[in-house]
DNA sequence: CTCTGTGCAAAGCGTTTGCAAACGA
DNA sequence: TCGTTTGCAAACGCTTTGCACAGAG
């Protein structure tokens, strides 16, 4: 029984072989759009569906499973779900990082200016990264 | 000669009627959809096409006149460009608000962490507006 | 007067849907 | 076995393009 498998399960997800070879793909590169994801897979599974990815990424984003990243001037990646993160775009080579930040203080001033209750804050980082600067 | 004539003329966009309306709306609302602005400009221009819409949308972007807000779970709006800002989005009536923070630090935070060289940071809060909580 | 913008219709492209066959549990 | 998923083809909806006419400068 692998991990893969069990996490699918875990959100009420049926592990078929596409599915797995997904959260594969995620959980090894990170951030994937859905190209990404459908040259990836082809590899696989010659005759893949590209209406299979989208129904897979739809029902996992419904299950929480996977989470769209909405990125200034690109399309959209596709992350597994973990902990509250935020994301830096490299502007030149568009990989895509994770970066833990404690925004707590920001929400809490955001939310005294606004009076709006705050439920989460989504922030991007645009710029260039260590290889690209070189 | 009104100001959203010379505010276009500004940015080298010829100022028609239509671009104006755009502007007009754009200034008065804060953040629109497509959608929102197609619905706004049919009332002053009945024959006035989509494609009007998207065209000039594109330019004015081109131009850095307007800039286009990525929202989580909703589609995009359109606002005038203005001084750098973060948004607050209702998850209850959809209403988006601009707020400025001071994202120096965390910016600097995020640099060293990564060693990326950042150039901006886009930052959307999601929650509940002052009048959705009554 | 010249060049750009508008409106219309058609094309394009990414995404979703319906269905029969295959598959997971 | 039963309900779900897959792959295919068609449909869909949003966005872009080409073109003739209208309008800004």
């Amino acid at each position: 029984m692998n991990t893969y498998t069990d996490l699918l399960r875990l959100h009420n997800l049926k592990a078929t072989p596409q599915r797995v070879e997904i959260t594969y793909a995620l959980d090894t590169y990170g951030h994937l759009s859905i190209e990404n994801l459908y040259e990836m897979l082809r590899n696989k599974f010659s005759s893949i569906s590209l209406a299979t990815i989208y129904k897979n990424i739809n029902i996992m984003i419904e299950n929480a499973f996977i989470q769209e990243v909405k990125i200034p001037h690109a399309k959209s990646v596709y992350e597994l779900t973990k902990a509250t993160h935020s994301h830096l775009v490299c502007e030149e080579c568009k990989k895509v990082e994770d970066i833990t930040l404690d925004l707590q203080n920001l929400s809490v001033t955001a939310s005294q200016y606004s009076h709006f209750q705050i439920n989460s804050a989504n922030l991007v980082f645009s710029g260039i990264c260590q290889e690209c600067q070189k």
